[in-house]
DNA sequence: GACCTGCTGCGGGTTG
């Protein structure tokens, strides 16, 4: 790894171009940051890639662009330099905007290209390309099918790519489509153009390294911060509910905790800008609609507003421009859609409801606070269930409480979650076949699996094999045609796909209902419970009656009303990972208490240790509930449903329960035998293993692949059949052991 | 499985 050097720094700011050097003076910086120190060599120098990595405002953005900007001064060009590509509109504007004050100067052009942006300036630049191009990689694509001749005029001059906020795009869909662009356009160009990578989230640099150039992740240059992170002060609370005196009175017992957390946000948040992260859609709600009800309630305005990705622009655009006016007090309950990137001005506080979806998410949540030499300040609030003698074994444990400290814990050990290991994303390698095709308006079958599936394309572990498959089955669904010489063309389905704008898109998207209040959009919603006139819910941050249901435009007409319950979305959490899971091993088999933990919470991890004592889980990592059997591994959730499918394809009731592996109606000796027996078979492949599970078809084009095909895929996707033998056998292990003491 | 992201061309209207 490539360390900056602090020592040579005059040396290289002296290299970048002197009208940027005089732009650094006059914003009145003492010094580069190391990392934009850094990055002029391995920049300026170099055909290298580069991936930088440095906590949020550590000026990433101007570490990749000084020396760009440096090297491409003066030579404008016919065909854009440098290319930008961003995840969100909002973050291309405000990306936009800065580049532009620079850009001035030394007389480069800017261009911005998304969906908002006007034909009449997209004309413009396609008439005179120079300078830099920032754009969304939907606005890529569609630039391949529509225009795709031009190609190579437009890039013929390009000299670097930057992808910003690098972490959002691995391991998706959206990223294999990125990837295989940037790929497309150097077989354009006929040359490999250099890639700079940045992020404050990558759990691992040489994997990140692989993702960023695949088949040459080596070569890339890793540049990371040696700057310390920002001060940070931290406090866990926690709230009990009474466990519901019928199992059907679900509401009673939670509504203690959610009183007693809108309570202390109340009293806390009021007065400064915040952000709530609240996991769930209709968390957030719930949340919202709690803290505006306590703002009526004592005759003061209300500063708390609901912020998710269903409501409507308007009014997200409304609490975005809140929270950016220093002089309105404001706090955004919201869901993943401030994690990241536009600038939301300075953020006092932040708070986390529930235990984070990753680690890498709770630190980007928290690089949303502290900056300007404050520090950031994180609450995470987190609610148990009282035990007695009646309380389930494994909810004894607390694992919500456990894993909030295990995330905690690995953020403060700088840890976050590494990119996962290739998938096919076979539903992308379609759509970037059919844009293949548009852009030339036809491809040999061959030349197609050259430039798709190639040395450097994401899609390099598609064998032609599996590659053939794909044509023959998108030939049999009349989405390709082939021509007398064998050209491919875009069959009587594949046309219309392709010419319909939603095609630029590589990720899925599902229909949504419209609701209405007065004309007015409030937002859209996917609706998967029972729907009827007169039905309270809770929407923005208000309680509303519905009205009228338009089953055929999708619509909801709503009013206001007093009651109402936030509609149930589901509230479970992605997929946690293996090393959560083992710090929260570490957590139950320790005895100090970490001094962020309120006294609740230190109460609550220290029965959930007397538990995890009694019931002997160090020895052996096996609960008897019932007539079930609880397995606790202390492994990932995409192991733990692997071993679930495994187990099931031998005939035994296996499901995921949170932490656990519950084994339905199976005696412990069963569930031992069973665990000894796969820890002593070899891995089962994961394309045999992906044949018994049912609801294969994730991606956007996965309904075009055939059953070989969608097993492949979903194998690489989901299943990580090494992993979960490698977790029999630990509890294999650990059972045999416990047994001979 | 939670959450999120994005998108064209054209016709018709309004405004300067």
């Amino acid at each position: 790894m490539n360390s900056p050097t602090s020592a040579s720094e005059a040396l290289h700011f002296d290299r970048l171009h002197p009208l940027v050097r005089r732009w650094v003076w006059q914003q009145g910086w003492n010094e580069l940051h190391d990392i934009q120190d850094a990055a002029i060599p391995a920049i300026l120098d170099g055909n290298n890639d580069v991936l930088i990595g440095a906590a949020t405002a550590a000026g990433k953005t101007e570490a990749a662009f000084l020396p760009i900007c440096s090297k491409i001064a003066g030579q404008s060009g016919p065909g854009i330099q440098a290319l930008y590509v961003g995840p969100l509109k909002a973050l291309i504007n405000d990306q936009f905007r800065r580049m532009e004050e620079l850009c001035e100067v030394l007389e480069i052009r800017t261009h911005r290209w998304h969906g908002d942006v006007a034909g009449t300036r997209k004309q413009a630049m396609l008439r005179n390309p120079s300078g830099i191009l920032l754009i969304t990689p939907e606005s890529l694509e569609a630039m391949f099918v529509l225009r795709g001749t031009h190609i190579p005029r437009l890039f013929a001059s390009l000299q670097y790519v930057v992808i910003d906020e690098l972490h959002s795009f691995l391991d998706t869909e959206r990223g294999a489509q990125l990837l295989s662009q940037l790929h497309r356009l150097e077989i354009a160009v006929k040359r490999q153009i250099p890639r700079i990578g940045l992020s404050a989230t990558l759990g691992d640099m040489s994997l990140a390294a692989a993702q960023l150039r695949p088949s040459d992740g080596d070569k890339v240059t890793i540049l990371e911060s040696q700057a310390s992170g920002q001060d940070l002060r931290l406090q866990v609370r926690s709230y009990v509910d009474e466990r519901p005196a019928a199992p059907s009175d679900t509401d009673a017992g939670e509504e203690t905790s959610v009183r007693g957390i809108a309570d202390h946000l109340f009293a806390n948040l009021r007065g400064k800008t915040n952000l709530v992260f609240a996991n769930a859609r209709s968390r957030v709600e719930l949340y919202a609609a709690e803290l505006a009800d306590r703002s009526l309630h004592a005759g003061v305005p209300n500063e708390f507003h609901a912020h998710h990705g269903n409501l409507a622009k308007e009014l997200r655009e409304d609490v975005e421009a809140m929270l950016k006016d220093p002089t309105k007090p404001t706090t955004a309950v919201c869901t993943t859609t401030l994690e990241m990137g536009i600038d939301i001005g300075a953020i006092a506080q932040v708070a986390q409801i529930g235990p984070p979806p990753s680690v890498a998410s709770l630190r980007q949540r928290l690089g949303r606070s502290g900056r300007r030499n404050e520090p950031a300040i994180l609450r995470a609030y987190c609610a148990s269930m009282a035990v007695d003698a009646e309380t389930p074994l494994l909810d004894r444990l607390q694992l919500p409480l456990v894993q909030t400290i295990a995330s905690i814990e690995l953020l403060l050990d700088r840890w976050c979650e590494p990119p996962e290991p290739a998938q096919l994303h076979l539903s992308t390698l379609i759509q970037q076949l059919l844009s293949l095709i548009a852009q030339h308006s036809g491809v040999l079958p061959l030349e197609a699996y050259r430039v798709l599936c190639g040395r450097g394309s994401p899609f390099f572990i598609v064998t032609s094999t599996q590659f053939a498959e794909l044509l023959r089955t998108l030939g049999s669904k009349d989405v390709l045609t082939q021509s007398n010489d064998g050209t491919l063309l875009l069959g009587g389905r594949g046309e219309p796909t392709v010419n319909h704008y939603t095609f630029y898109a590589a990720f899925q998207t599902s229909e949504e209902y419209r609701l209405i209040h007065s004309g007015r959009q409030l937002g859209t919603m996917p609706i998967d419970f029972p729907l009827y006139e007169d039905l309270l819910l809770v929407f923005a941050g208000q309680r509303w009656r519905v009205t009228a249901i338009h089953e055929e435009d999708k619509v909801v007409q709503l009013t206001p009303a007093p009651g109402g319950k936030p509609p149930q979305l589901g509230v479970s959490a992605g997929l946690v990972h293996a090393e959560v899971r083992v710090r929260m091993r570490t957590l139950l088999e320790d005895d100090r208490a970490a001094a962020y933990l309120d006294l609740q919470s230190r109460t609550l991890l220290e029965q959930a240790r007397r538990e995890y004592a009694t019931l002997q889980l160090d020895h052996c990592p096996i609960i008897t509930d019932g007539a079930d059997t609880l397995l606790l591994p202390w492994t990932g959730d995409r192991q733990l449903h692997t071993l679930a499918a495994i187990l099931n394809e031998t005939g035994m009731e296996a499901t995921v329960d949170g932490a656990a592996l519950r084994l339905i109606g199976t005696p412990r000796s069963a569930a031992l035998t069973a665990m000894a027996k796969i820890a002593d078979s070899p891995a089962p492949g994961p394309d045999q293993l992906a044949r018994k599970v049912e609801n294969k078809t994730t991606a956007k084009f996965d309904d075009w692949l055939g059953e070989d095909l969608l097993c492949d895929q979903f194998g690489s996707a989901s299943l990580d059949c090494i992993g979960a033998v490698e977790a029999a056998r630990l509890v294999a292990k650990a059972s045999a052991a416990g047994s001979s003491t």
